[in-house]
DNA sequence: CCTATTGTGTATCAATCGGTATATAAAGCT
DNA sequence: AGCTTTATATACCGATTGATACACAATAGG
């Protein structure tokens, strides 16, 4: 089967640790020592299995996309747009309740600002941001067609506005805001729903 | 007068200057070198004016709060509750449209994530985070009081929803929102408000 | 057993981090 | 002129940053 000397650990459970770390502190805010003592691998194996500090990121992105922040793929496939717009704000809510989950959210303040350095992070934490809210619209246009937006609308705005108090929600999730707190957010958010 | 040989520079003009690098790159991600390059002063010379990094970036968030975010206390001396809302949201429009300004808010993405290093300016952010929201509440309630919003409504809610909006929409402007979809995000948060 | 291949552990790299010690320059006061 | 006080400039501090060189350990195939 595979050559060589196996791998000690667990990489998808390091993933994870890393993931975790990633959250809480930022992209420059982990340093690879705090990356190696949460994972309890050595530097060298870290950079055997995952490349840099930049791949190991990009990693982590991929898995906070696809599993971790799943209930934006169910919010979207979601019957009616207005089941689809409660399913990503209320959805929100219970993923910053869940104190399984570090405070925030990842792409939102794991790679928002930083030195010169991290510039490539920046533009590709913002470039799935961005995606999202293509995404959002896509399915709002399809909403509409199936005459299930009223046609006045316009789904880039409003998809617009959804991934705002997402946003919103994330940074008020990072500074301490309770369930109640978020829930409030999302219901109110909900009123400026057409239809 | 004052004693000494006199000061080389303009504090105020280079408290300005460290106010747009930090709200360009952050707390951990602006560097002492960064600052005094930008500022052209030596780094004792920074030390003697303004004590260290951290009192630096706290003179930063007063003068933030004091001149720079001034719009805010615009709103909240408007005479209506919904045109306090409407100077909000509006408000942000064009300060995240000010091509003068850097991307985004300092207090959001200047200091929300980081190293156990910077958790102290975390927390001075996430106060003043907070205490905008405790100042919209009390405006809201005095508008409840003067018959100038219903009072089946949640001023904290109100008032919760408002700084989310706000947040969100530093967030999508550090991402590269461009007027047109910030002007969007304010016109549809503002079909949530009551009455 | 021998070789090839891969993972681990130690020890270290140059660069940068925030922060200062020291010496000198420029002002007011006497 | 001195003397005191404050600002500037150079040079440096220990610690930490992301990243590796090297030797050694553990497996598979021959």
């Amino acid at each position: 089967m595979t050559l060589g000397r196996p791998r000690e650990f667990d990489t998808e459970a390091a993933l994870t640790k890393a993931m975790r770390l990633f959250w809480r502190k930022g992209y420059e805010g982990t340093s690879l020592s705090d990356l190696t003592d949460e994972m309890n691998i050595t530097r060298p194996s870290l950079y055997a299995a995952f490349g840099n500090k930049e791949e190991l990121f990009l990693k982590v992105l991929d898995r906070y996309d696809r599993e971790t922040s799943s209930f934006i793929q169910a919010a979207l496939d979601a019957p009616s747009a207005r089941s689809v717009a409660e399913g990503l704000v209320f959805g929100a809510c219970a993923f910053h309740s869940d104190k399984h989950n570090p405070a925030g959210c990842l792409m939102v303040h794991g790679a928002l600002v930083g030195s010169d350095e991290s510039v490539a992070m920046r533009k590709e934490t913002s470039l799935r941001r961005g995606g999202l809210k293509d995404r959002i619209t896509q399915r709002l246009k399809q909403a509409q067609t199936e005459g299930d937006l009223p046609q006045s609308t316009d789904p880039a705005a409003l998809a617009g506005y959804l991934v705002a108090v997402l946003r919103g929600m994330a940074v008020e999730a990072a500074s301490g805001a309770s369930p109640a707190d978020l829930k409030g957010i999302a219901t109110v958010a909900m009123a400026a729903w057409p239809g």
